[in-house]
DNA sequence: AATATTTGACGTAATTATACGTTATTAAAA
DNA sequence: TTTTAATAACGTATAATTACGTCAAATATT
């Protein structure tokens, strides 16, 4: 018999609500590459998602799910940490078997401070204090 | 006759949990160092503010409160994002009768720029792909 | 085949951020 | 002195984030 899943209210509101856009945020008003720099500023605003990038850069080898050891945070809330910054790919899952591979993504890693220092550079270049 | 302010229960948690230090979110269990990195970039995660940030460079004499116009947002919101980037010191803002003017503040600037690249330095220097 | 392990998906509570109308305060202008 | 204008504080609704327990699927292990 096949297994039917249910979802409750909470979640299909999201899936509706994502589905038509129905946005009250207006973060979508603004210039796309400035959303862009805001996306990658915001994965980076959590000690707890900087402190898994410092990890898997001082490790060097690609590492599992078990980082949570490393924080104080359950294993569920540091795999979704794990998966913020994989969606803005600043690393990359392999999956091996049961379990996954993370590391990181020295290519986006490179974009991204490309980004953030033309941006700083932007604001600081015509800076006169008032 | 002396004014007696009166507050809802929103507002008297709010201070009575910060008080008390009530906090349900565990940023503070982490490296006060990373926390500090964190708290910029979050306030660098919101299109709003990038974009005050930009304008402030670029019309390089201070400004009033009427960014607004420049932006999708009413004043009030605007004034919350202003608030925000005064709170980590990215800009000051000078009252002047009944004005505000506002401004980068470099120092600041230079600071953050010199934080951020050390950091991406960190966890990109051992950088190895898996 | 049965059991153990690992992981992500799901659900939900609590906190925090975003957005903006309303009000109070303050200083300048009439 | 009264009015006007500009601003921040306050209040509140909505949205998003954070945190973690539970569960199911999938692969290893016994």
């Amino acid at each position: 018999m096949r297994h039917i899943k249910k979802y409750n209210v909470q979640t299909l509101l999201k899936v509706i609500k994502n589905y038509f856009k129905m946005a009250y945020a207006k973060t979508k008003l603004f210039n796309k590459q400035l959303q862009d720099i805001a996306e990658i500023f915001k994965a980076l605003s959590h000690p707890a998602r900087l402190q898994i990038l410092i990890y898997l850069a001082e490790i060097k080898t690609c590492i599992t799910g078990d980082i949570s050891e490393e924080l104080p945070l359950s294993r569920t809330t540091v795999n979704q940490h794990l998966a913020e910054l994989k969606k803005v790919g600043l690393i990359m899952g392999h999956v091996e078997g049961v379990k996954t591979n993370y590391c990181l993504n020295p290519v986006v890693l490179n974009t991204v401070k490309t980004m953030i220092s033309k941006f700083i550079d932007k604001v600081e270049c015509c800076t006169k204090s008032c």
